[in-house]
RNA sequence: GCGCCCGUAGCUCAAUCGGAUAGAGCACUGGCCUUCUAAGCCAGAUGUUGCAGGUUCGAGUCCUGCCGGGCGCGCCA
């Protein structure tokens, strides 16, 4: 609807000469949009005064002539200009009759835009590490995640999802140490569990699972050959200990088991969650496929690697980032930067056009860096978007929770999906802008699920089943094409504002993939749902008139499908009774 | 110290490349179930948009400075 609006608008201003220099031409389109008030019509425009400045003239007065050069259309009943130069669309009501009956011929695919072949998007979110189970900092990037992917391809959007498994690094070798010694401990054996280590109970349900032999290992050898120093210096000692006792392939094939354990966890818990992956990426594979050597060789072809005291620099300073940074250090280890830049880089040359990575906000420091890689190899400094995710507070009973994986205190995805149901929660993570702050409290979730906004949605989608329900068992059937046969018969004001809000819904859709901002859509049902309770309580669907009867269920069959396709974006069901 | 993000009603938050009178929920008060689910509806209050300047037809939104909060500034991962 609104995009016919700005057709008609584009037209109007292109066969205008006196604009045809004029650079505000080229988005017409995006100034089109919703009034905010009914007074203004049902869609505004404020090109007279954008053309204004470029133009130098009254904008009132190039609104005049835009009004005049806007083609006649049965869309517009009226355009009027208001304030200091906004032209306003009226549309008639045999225009939102016709929309309402495209809402019913698409069902739930209504407002879905049209597959397009580019960009390919590659969406990477959670990427926790798997050291642990979920917690519920990783239910916000998740539910955020997901939605804004579906977003994405409701836009159009051919989206792939992926996850970034880090199974690569010094953190695997402290999970594998950390659940030998819970071995040990199961055995009977006396252990002093290091600082550094991963504390969680789930390391000795893992360790209880592990069949591995162990019994080369002796505790009191591992503890009494340990090193002088810090916490890192003695997990380190346990760590080559254990190695050079048991055998690096037995200490490896414990690291690679607990691994694999906390993996499958991760994934049941997400796809619990209903929340998929295309793809779960191994950050070993990158040193497996060559293809951190393989990036550092396109740096180095091009000059962005240079040596200082003994190690490999990139020019990463060269691409805005505040100073150079080491790829290769001293002792030839590739540092994990050299992995991210092997990973996207790799992501490009797997034929992803646009790259959007879902941070946390601790993550902000890395984001030039890795641009810097890409724009360095060749790639737009554009095809690498990041959002940051602003850090989840826990709160129990007014009590901040602490959220440390190594200590093993918090609280975890599927704890709060049990406390406050998958629906609640994937609502709840999106309802708000991801660069907001969160706190959330589960006692209050808990308690008042009664309050929550997920519910007064869900019971409007509840309510239409029921009158439909209803509609049975008064042996009445609905005739859909009678109905909108009669759409004139739906006059009244919560009818209007009804059709109104459902003839919205594909802008809807594109704001909020456009603006990467799911709490627009969460927003949008929220207004909808309103619209239906208001309705339902001024009006009766079921009445004797034949012709109106139809029209009304149409109407609010129309709703029914725009909510279970808003809230499947979402991630949330839609009942049919409650 | 430098960098990124945030600051809007009592509380939690919205506000579509800058747009018309800054909006919702919660909480509070009163009213609405013999008719399709009261997890609902209707009515009612609240703002120096952190502070001070600037840009312009127009600023919560953009720019500068300051105040307050979060995060980040490794040859860690």
């Amino acid at each position: 609807m609104k995009n016919e609006i700005a057709i008609l608008l584009e037209q109007a201003i292109r066969s205008l000469p006196e604009f045809s220099d004029a650079p505000e031409i080229a988005s017409v389109h995006a100034t089109v949009e919703r009034t905010r008030d009914s007074r203004h019509g049902d869609f505004t425009t404020n090109i007279a005064m954008r053309l204004a400045k470029s133009v130098g003239r009254n904008p009132r007065e190039i609104a005049q002539s835009v009004i005049a050069a806007t083609p006649g259309s049965e869309l517009i009943d009226k355009i009027e200009i208001a304030g200091p130069g906004f032209i306003n669309f009226h549309v008639s009501p045999a225009a939102f009759n016709r929309e309402l009956a495209h809402v019913l011929r698409d069902g739930e695919n209504y407002g879905r835009q049209a597959t397009r072949t580019t960009p390919r998007i590659l969406l990477e979110f959670v990427s926790a590490n798997p050291t642990g189970p979920l917690h519920v900092g990783h239910g916000r990037h998740a539910s955020y995640g997901a939605t804004l992917g579906n977003l994405l391809e409701a836009a159009g959007y051919v989206v792939d999802r992926e996850y970034y498994v880090n199974d690569a690094g010094r953190q695997m070798d402290i999970l594998g140490i950390s659940v030998l010694l819970r071995m040990l401990e199961a055995r009977g054996d006396t252990i002093q569990f290091p600082e550094a280590g991963y504390k969680g109970e789930y390391i000795r349900e893992i360790a209880a699972a592990i069949t591995e032999d162990i019994s080369k290992l002796v505790a009191s050898d591992l503890f009494g050959n340990l090193p002088e120093g810090d916490k890192e210096e003695i997990i380190s000692g346990l760590i080559e200990g254990a190695e050079s006792m048991l055998g690096t392939d037995e200490f490896g094939r414990i690291r690679r088991q607990s691994l694999e354990s906390i993996l499958d966890d991760i994934k049941d818990d997400l796809s619990g969650f209903g929340v998929v992956f295309d793809r779960w990426f191994s950050e070993q594979s990158l040193t497996d496929d060559n293809l951190i050597d393989d990036a550092l060789a396109v740096l180095k072809k091009r000059n962005m690697l240079y040596q200082k005291d003994g190690a490999t620099w990139f020019r990463a300073a060269d691409f805005g980032d505040e100073k150079d940074r080491v790829v290769v250090r001293e002792n030839g280890k590739k540092t994990y930067f050299a992995s991210d830049i092997a990973y996207h880089y790799g992501k490009r040359e797997r034929g992803y056009d646009h790259l959007i990575d879902i941070l946390g906000s601790d993550h902000h420091g890395y984001i030039a860096r890795v641009r810097a890689g890409l724009q360095s190899m060749g790639y737009a400094a554009d095809c690498l978007e990041v959002e940051l995710v602003q850090f989840v507070t826990l709160y129990r009973a007014g009590e901040k929770m602490q959220m440390s994986t190594r200590s093993g205190e918090f609280v975890t995805l599927r704890q709060l999906r049990e406390e406050v149901g998958n629906d609640a929660a994937r609502f709840f993570y999106v309802m708000r802008s991801n660069d907001q702050h969160l706190d959330f409290d589960m006692e209050l979730a808990k308690s008042r699920s009664n309050e929550n906004p997920v519910y007064y949605i869900q019971y409007a989608h509840a309510r239409v089943a029921s009158v439909f329900r209803q509609l049975a068992e008064k042996s009445l059937e609905y005739e859909q094409p009678r109905g909108v046969a009669a759409f004139d018969k739906l006059t009244e004001t919560h009818e209007k504002a009804l059709m109104s809000s459902l003839t919205r819904y594909p802008e809807i859709i594109e704001l909020a993939a456009n603006n990467r901002a799911p709490q627009h859509l969460v927003h949008y049902l929220r207004d909808l749902a309103n619209d239906l309770h208001s309705y339902y309580n001024a009006h009766q669907f079921i009445v004797d008139d034949h012709d109106l009867r139809n029209a009304r269920l149409a109407l609010i069959d129309a709703t029914r499908a725009v909510i279970a396709s808003g809230l499947g974006i979402i991630g949330v069901s839609a009942p049919d009774a409650m």
